[in-house]
DNA sequence: ACCCTTGTGTGATTTTGTCACTGCAGAACC
DNA sequence: GGTTCTGCAGTGACAAAATCACACAAGGGT
């Protein structure tokens, strides 16, 4: 586990007197679970990585639909806002604590500066965005061309582990991860379980046979 | 309009040595149209900036259906470039050249100097991702959330600048715009023909009403 | 005139999305 | 104890979109 400082220590290693100024403006939060970060077309006005915790980043449709975008978690920061940071423009999404969620927060300034000052620093800004974009791609594959019951059956795999178990979520929110409608993720979860995949409780989804999930995922590829 | 040499003044406008020899290593080519420029699971050893012309950005399904994610034309850069340049990632989607265009080519360590020496280099580079950005996020809320007659209704009439006139694609390409299969462009096409507000063609579209279909968009939201 | 490729049209079927409800469980309040 | 409220889940009917499997048509080369 890496604490912030050691964060702090890996972009500013040889601490001249400037680093030190820096290194001074930065600011450690702790956020509650379920707290708003950012809401779409707020301004951005200061770097976040986050250093224990979840976020989630969701676009919102007209019609109240939500789909999640990709999570934000240990170590990690939200190319959303590296992006708007440095355009300035506005967020087009939102960002909500999954957990209890401490983060660092880096005002615009100094931000700026430190980019300039520190190679390790960039590296690490860069580096972070380049692998969620990926992500981000692979997301809009799946809205576009996935199946749900393909989605749906992989999503709860990943979420119990590949392990009988169960996954605590409401059938909204298993909707929301996938971009779909609550009564769709109802009828299929319907479909699995009279399969005896799995067993729907309020809240929760118990799964059963992992495998047989598994293997809906790659029929369809 | 702004050649290869006014961008790059604009990046190294103090010519010391350095900088000198950065600005010879950088060359431009020019690219016939439909030229594949990257393709997925490429890596990525060049920065590349559009001068001229337009490069199309698309993901593909495992079953051939395509979206185009963006467009980089006269003077941008692709985020996804940048991102996999930076993180050494390999490439998640392909782009094509949709007409001749030509474009600098930045190989990846000259391009790390550059960030490190230009302040103003850097804020191209990151300004361009974030604007870029925010067209991809709105891009997964239209697959996931829009519905075809409207995204095909606002995309005829964005191509046609409003007026009356043609549209020179075929139905598979449309689809690939909208990220739907081309059974479905077919059919809605035939829609608006009935209505009096489109022309259908071999390979064209004749916008007879532009604000008619302007109307369909709007109804939707 | 004949292939051959590329674009289009269409019916049948399946999968998703939407709408409009009903019922249900737990929390909160009398 | 009982109500009332509220968020969650089930469902039937229907609309929209995707998929499959073709037939057909227009042009380009040979």
């Amino acid at each position: 586990m890496t604490g912030p400082t050691d964060i702090l220590e890996q972009w500013f290693p040889q601490d001249d007197l400037v680093l030190q100024q820096l290194r001074r403006q930065i600011q450690r939060v702790q956020l509650p679970s379920g707290q708003a970060v950012f809401r779409r077309g707020d301004a951005c006005r200061n770097y976040l990585v986050v250093i224990r915790g979840s976020v989630r980043v969701q676009a919102l449709s007209a019609g109240g639909r939500e789909v999640v975008l990709y999570r934000v978690t240990d170590g990690q920061t939200c190319i959303i806002t590296t992006s708007c940071l440095i355009s300035e423009e506005s967020y087009p999404a939102e960002g909500i604590t999954d957990e209890e969620t401490d983060a660092l927060v880096i005002p615009q300034a100094v931000f700026n500066e430190a980019l300039g000052y520190s190679e390790a620093f960039r590296r690490f800004v860069f580096a972070n965005q380049g692998r969620r974009l990926g992500d981000l791609i692979q997301r809009i594959e799946d809205v576009a061309f996935g199946r749900v019951d393909a989605r749906l059956a992989k999503h709860l795999v990943d979420r119990c582990g590949n392990q009988p178990g169960s996954v605590l979520a409401t059938h909204q929110q298993l909707a929301s991860e996938l971009g779909t409608a609550r009564e769709v993720v109802s009828r299929q979860l319907k479909v699995f379980e009279k399969e005896g995949f799995i067993a729907v409780h309020r809240g929760a989804v118990e799964v059963i046979r992992p495998d047989a999930l598994t293997r809906v995922w790659e029929q369809v590829h």
